[in-house]
DNA sequence: TCTGGCACTCGGATCAGGAGAGTGCTAAAA
DNA sequence: TTTTAGCACTCTCCTGATCCGAGTGCCAGA
C-alpha cells in the first residue's frame, strides 16, 4: 500500500464514505457528458467541499484499485467496468417512473394483452427501445410445457390435409400433412373429435410417447380410423415440434447507431450480424431467464466481444409462477441506469400481469 | 457549341463511337477502383490510341453534356447518374453466369421449392444477397384474391373466442374475438358451419360489402344467433384485412455497412430505418412488379432521398404466369453491374421455375 | 490530513509548406 | 481539321511546427 492516505480504502478493502460520493458524481457526471471528468469539476459537483488537489489524491488511489483510469496523462478519469459495477450495485439512486409513464406503459401493453402473445412481446420491445432510445428485446418464452386445446383437419387436393393445431388455448400452429389416401370430411372430423376427446389438455411433450404406443398397438387391434387419427396426430406433434424456434425480438437496433461508442462502422456491423445470428445473444438471454430480478451485464462482463462497449439490463418475466422468458435493454455501457433500470423492472412487471390475467 | 471538336456529340445528340467507348472504361474503371479516373489512366486504358490531351478533350465534352463530373478541379472524372445510365442501357457488356454458378443456385432454390413457399423466398432473398455481397430483396406476392375456405371458432374464456380462418386453402390465420357474451361450443359450432355454408369458395374482398349488408337487415328479422354469426364474421373479416401484410423480405443489409458510400452512421441510419418501415422500399418494389424484365434505379432514378447513393436491380417474377413480385438487389451505385444483372435475372427465372412446378 | 502552487504532459486546433495528380489552354505538329 | 505536347494553374492531402487549454503529479507548507 504505497498510498499516505490511509481513508480512501479500508481494512477491509472497503471505500471510504467520500470516496464513494467522488466516484458516484465521477460515474453520474461522466453518464451525462460522456467526456473525462477533472478533479476541478468533481472538487465542485461532489458537494463534499474539497479541493482539487485531495480530489486528485483520490482519484489516484480509484485508479490503482482500478475504479476509474484516465485515457491519457492529461485527460480527467472515466469509469472501468469495474467502478461502474460499484456504482450500480452500491452508489446508485434509483429514480423511479413517475406515475404518469407507468400508466402509459400500462395502457399499452394491456392494450395488446388480449390478443396474440407475440405480438403482445413486439409491442413490448418496442416500448422498451422507445423509452430508452436505445434497443429493446424480449425473449420468446420456448414452451416446454405446451397443452393440446385442440385439432382440427381440413381437406386439401391430393391426399394433402391441412391440420390446425391449437396449444394452450392460444397459439395456433398448422402443417400441411400428406397422408397415403384420400380422407373424406367425415372421416377427417371423426379423427379430430377422437383425437381431441382423447388429448385434450394434455401435455404435448408427455403425449409423444403414448402415441408412439398406441402406434404399436393399432397394428393389432384398432380399427383403421383410429390408428389413421393416430398417425395423423403423430405427423402434427412431430412437425410442431421442429417449429419450436427458440427466439427473441428485438426492437430500435437503429438507436444504437446515434451513440458515438458505436461509431466505428465494423464494430456496428459485427453488431448487427450478431443480433441477426441470434445465437450469442439468445444464449445471454437464457442466463438472465431464472436470475432474481433485474440482471446487469456490463460491458466485458457479458462475456461477448461485440458487447465490449454496451450494456445489457434485463430482468425475467413471468407466466403462471414461472421466470419462462426475459427482457431488456440493450445499450451503451455509458447509459443512464438509474433511469434504464426502474423501466426494465417496470416492464417486466407489468409484462408478467398482462400474460397472467387471472391474478 | 463552345466546341470545336465535332466527333464527341453528333447532330442527332449521339455519343461519337470512341466518346463511348470512353466513357465505358471510365465507368469499369471507376466501378472497380472506386477513384476519380485521370485522362492519362484512360487513354492507356481505352485501347484507343489517343492522348491524354486528347482525353481531356473529349472529357470536357461529356462533362459539359452531364455524363460526367470532376468531384474538383484536379481530380479525375466520375460518372454521373445520366453516365451510368447511358452505361448500363447501351454500353455495358454483360458477364454472363458461370455453368457451375447457376447449378449451384439452381439446387439450392430448388432445396427448397417443396416446402413453405415464404421460406423459398426467404432463401432466395439470402441468395442475392449472398452471390452479390449486397442487400437482397424478394417481394412477398399479395393476394387479392383470397378464398374464404373454413372458418373454427374456439371458446376461450371471458367472453372471448379464438377465430381461426383458413383462407385459399392453406392460408391460417387466427385472431381473438372478444364478444359480448359468452357462448357455448354448440353456438360457436352452429355459427361456423352457417358461415362456411354461405361463404366458403367466396373472395373475402367481395365479402365485406356483403356482411355488411346482412349486419342491417339482421337488425330485422334474423334470429340472434344468425346475427351473431355474422358479427363474427365481420369482427374476423376485418382483422384479418389489417394484418393482409404486404410484404417483402431482406436480407445481407449488413452487407451495405462495407461501402464507402454508407460509412455517414447517419445516412446508414436513414436507410435502415427505411427498410423497417418498409413503405417506401414496397412502393419502390410494386413499381417493378409489372415492369418489363430487370429494372434498374441508379441513385436518385428512384425518387427516394434515402436511396441517393444507391441503385436496385430488380426482375419480377411469375406465378402461373402472373408477375406476382419482384426480387432485387440494393448496393452502391458503384456497383458491378455486369455481374449483378445476370445473377438477378437468373434469379428470377429459378424462381419463377421453382413457384410453378407444373409447366 | 488537507491544500496551494508549479512544472509537466498530452491532445486538439490551426497554419504553412510541399508533393502529387490532373486539368485547361495554347500553340505546334500531323 | 484534328491531335498532341507543353506549361501554368488549381486543388487535395500529408507533414511538421506551434500554441493553447485542461488536467495531472508531486512537493512543501498550512
Amino acid at each position: 500500500m504505497p498510498r499516505k492516505q490511509q481513508a480512501t480504502v479500508n481494512a477491509e478493502g472497503q471505500l471510504s464514505e467520500r470516496a464513494q460520493q467522488l466516484l458516484k458524481t465521477l460515474v453520474e457526471r461522466y453518464i451525462v457528458e460522456g467526456e473525462p471528468v477533472g478533479s476541478r469539476q468533481l472538487s465542485r459537483d461532489s458537494g463534499l467541499d474539497l479541493s482539487p488537489a485531495t480530489v486528485r489524491n483520490i482519484m489516484a488511489d480509484l485508479e490503482e484499485i482500478g475504479m476509474v483510469r484516465s485515457p491519457h496523462t492529461s485527460a480527467g478519469r472515466v469509469p472501468t467496468v469495474q467502478g461502474y459495477r460499484l456504482f450500480v450495485d452500491a452508489l446508485l439512486t434509483v429514480r423511479p417512473l413517475t406515475s404518469r409513464d407507468v400508466r402509459q406503459l400500462q395502457h399499452k401493453i394491456l392494450e395488446e394483452a388480449g390478443g396474440d402473445s407475440k405480438a403482445l412481446l413486439a409491442t413490448t420491445s418496442d416500448l422498451l427501445s422507445g423509452l430508452t432510445r436505445m434497443a429493446g428485446v424480449v425473449s420468446v418464452p420456448r414452451r416446454e410445457t405446451s397443452q393440446w386445446s385442440h385439432v382440427e383437419f381440413l381437406p386439401l387436393s391430393d391426399r394433402r390435409v391441412l391440420a390446425i393445431l391449437v396449444m394452450n388455448e392460444r397459439e395456433v400452429q398448422n402443417r400441411i400433412l400428406h397422408l397415403d389416401r384420400d380422407y373424406s370430411r367425415d372421416e377427417l372430423q371423426i379423427a379430430a373429435n377422437y383425437l381431441n376427446a382423447e388429448f385434450a389438455g394434455r401435455d404435448v411433450s408427455q403425449l409423444r410417447s403414448r402415441i408412439l404406443n398406441e402406434m404399436q398397438q393399432a397394428r393389432q387391434n384398432m380399427n383403421d380410423m383410429m390408428s389413421s387419427a393416430i398417425r395423423m396426430a403423430d405427423a402434427v406433434i412431430r412437425s410442431s415440434g421442429e417449429s419450436a424456434d427458440p427466439d427473441y425480438l428485438l426492437a430500435g437496433e437503429t438507436n444504437l447507431m446515434e451513440f458515438e461508442e458505436l461509431s466505428d462502422i465494423d464494430k456496428l456491423r459485427q453488431l448487427f450480424d450478431t443480433f441477426k445470428q441470434k445465437r450469442d445473444i439468445l444464449h445471454l438471454l437464457d442466463r438472465c431467464t431464472h436470475a432474481e430480478g433485474v440482471q446487469i451485464y456490463i460491458g466485458e462482463e457479458s462475456g461477448y466481444q461485440v458487447l465490449d462497449d454496451l450494456s445489457v439490463v434485463t430482468a425475467p418475466y413471468e407466466v403462471s409462477d414461472d421466470q419462462v422468458g426475459v427482457l431488456g435493454v440493450i445499450g451503451p455501457t455509458r447509459m443512464a441506469y438509474e433511469r434504464v433500470i426502474p423501466i426494465v423492472d417496470m416492464t417486466a412487471k407489468l409484462l408478467t400481469a398482462a400474460l397472467n390475467p387471472r391474478k
